[in-house]
DNA sequence: ATGAAAGCGCTAACAG
DNA sequence: CTGTTAGCGCTTTCAT
């Protein structure tokens, strides 16, 4: 286990100081061009990387960016974050940046400030969906930058990367009626106010663009897996269903295909789903969902983005992904042609 | 944005040395208990936490912990270590570290040695499931501790955590028999030839105990979809194709219960199947997947600790995780009742 | 264009 | 039991 190499050795065995070294590592320039040349290749031919914690310390950097996220939005359990994650990993490579994934938990209904500022290693934070004010502030106070992805609140004093919700679905909605559909329910969380807000203008703009209108019971929302049923129940229970289901995101959608097939109803033939997001998971549902493709590693491509920018000084907008991608699979066809 | 603390004005406020602060911080005794509890006092009352990047210069540590993967066993693409991650991570945080996830390009044919251990900024990785004996020799001479999370290579330098294959095939496979089956077929990647030998082997040894024959085009491999379809086609291509089908991963067995269905079967009622790792999507599909569970979560949290116990100086043994809880899903039923 | 020297905030001998 | 001091390996004034 041979002793690394500092910077004094590189400067020693190209006859130059440690200054000098730094500063052609660094790129700075006021260095001779022989010199510098000299000093890179013994760089070259060592394979000298400099001491990352001497540079942390020195420079008063961490090289780190953080994720951070809620249990709900955990990359590591929500398909959809997961791809996000994905998303500023790869991109934080060209950046030289470290990240760091942190979970924050809830105490006393606050999230803490996630240990990783806490102990001052992290130059940057990308918040997985929502953060409290408090946290943002304690941020703000420390100077270091933090972008939102996918957040759905009222605007923040911190850029966000978002998707227009409302744009999805009505282009979903569209779809469904261009199929020839008229009787279309609406399934959708309501667990975060704006997110529903958006994801019902669309489609309510949707119908409205096309004069139809439908029964107030097929307008169902649900958070968990037992409202989701009992939703579907009351959407089937007429003695008219609809012919199509729109749900807000393809999680949704996937359970609610699930549970009317097993009361009976084949999926397309009787009825036509469709989600948003485009999961993983989707292309694998029988049959595969159609769904508005969000392209969530690009939304965590941006995010990183983002965070560089704040760095440099600028004072970013937000990004809006493009939310319009419609991914055709089987899950929609023409609604059954009715005799009645 | 107010300066953050140093130990040295901890040591003021206290009025004691900054030794003394950094002996309390890290536990050390040697301290009077009533200083002790002073230094606390301040401590707490002024929420202080040490420099983490002058720690790391000072005791030539980084606190980091590198989870290593090739490209096909991203824990971003794949499921299966994407929960093992997720374990990993949970852990580290018992000891305060860091973790970065870092891909290895492949470049001539050979992994490069993750940039993280070339800035010197990690204390351990775990590798998901392959890596170059060139890498892990980098790391040896580096004297920085590696270990393996579902490898199925030969012996090696360092400790894994491991998966009884065959006892998972043994049990899959037992369980089809017990339900009646005794036309069973075999599926099962062979890029890693370790693992086709351990599947195939519990695999034997089940229809063994049994006294059970099958035909040998029932015992087929693929390692794309492409393989698997055609594998499938020769599966069923006799006049009298086999009541189940064993998967030796979920996902094979998700990809062919999606074909055989487009092929007019029925699933379970016309042929069941049966897979291996019990992937998130499994409960998903129609019909859920039955399949032996791999605790991928306790593998990233078993990686976690023998990383821990190799830098306390252990040799630590391998470890082999739990290969035999059978999740009972829909996808496997009696055979259906021949005659002929 | 180059070098000397100070200092980032901590830990760890070593003295006392 | 407590304090003094010397680094850790880099970056960055400030001279030259």
């Amino acid at each position: 286990m041979s002793k690394r190499l500092t910077i004094r050795d590189i400067a020693n065995m190209a006859e130059v100081s440690p200054t000098v070294v730094s500063f052609v590592i660094n790129g700075k320039d006021g260095v001779n061009r022989h010199t510098r040349e000299r000093v890179l290749e013994v760089i070259k031919k060592t394979g000298f990387t400099p001491n990352i914690s001497s540079r942390r310390l020195t420079m008063k950097k961490s090289f780190n960016i953080g994720i951070a996220f809620t249990p709900e939005v955990s990359p590591f359990s929500n398909l959809f974050f997961f791809e996000v994650a994905q998303g500023v990993l790869d991109k934080s490579k060209d950046y030289g940046y470290n990240i760091v994934f942190t979970g924050m938990e809830k105490v006393n209904n606050k999230y803490h400030l996630p240990d990783i500022v806490e102990k001052g290693d992290t130059d940057g934070i990308v918040f997985l969906m929502t953060v409290d004010k408090a946290v943002l502030d304690a941020l703000a106070e420390r100077n270091i930058p933090a972008v939102l992805v996918d957040y759905h609140g009222p605007t923040l004093s911190v850029p966000c990367v978002k998707v227009n919700y409302e744009r999805a679905a009505y282009v979903a909605t569209r779809h469904l009626i261009e199929q020839g559909h008229r009787d279309i329910a609406f399934l959708s969380q309501n667990g975060v106010p704006n997110f529903y807000n958006q994801v019902f203008t669309g489609f309510r703009k949707a119908l409205e663009a096309s004069d139809i209108m439908i029964p107030l019971h097929w307008i169902c929302s649900a958070n968990d897996e037992a409202q989701t049923i009992s939703a579907l129940n009351s959407i089937i229970a007429g003695k008219k269903p609809p012919t199509a289901i729109f749900c807000s995101i393809d999680n949704l959608a996937i359970e609610a295909m699930a549970y009317l097939k097993t009361k009976g109803f084949r999926v397309p033939e009787d009825i036509s789903f469709i989600g948003i997001d485009d999961i993983i998971m989707s292309q694998y549902m029988d049959p595969p969902l159609s769904s508005v493709r969000i392209d969530k590693w690009e939304m965590g491509v941006q995010a990183m983005e983002l965070i560089m920018r704040i760095m440099e000084g600028e004072k970013p907008d937000d990004v809006t992904i493009c939310s319009d991608n419609l991914i055709l699979r089987r899950s929609v066809t023409a609604p059954p042609t009715q005799n009645r």
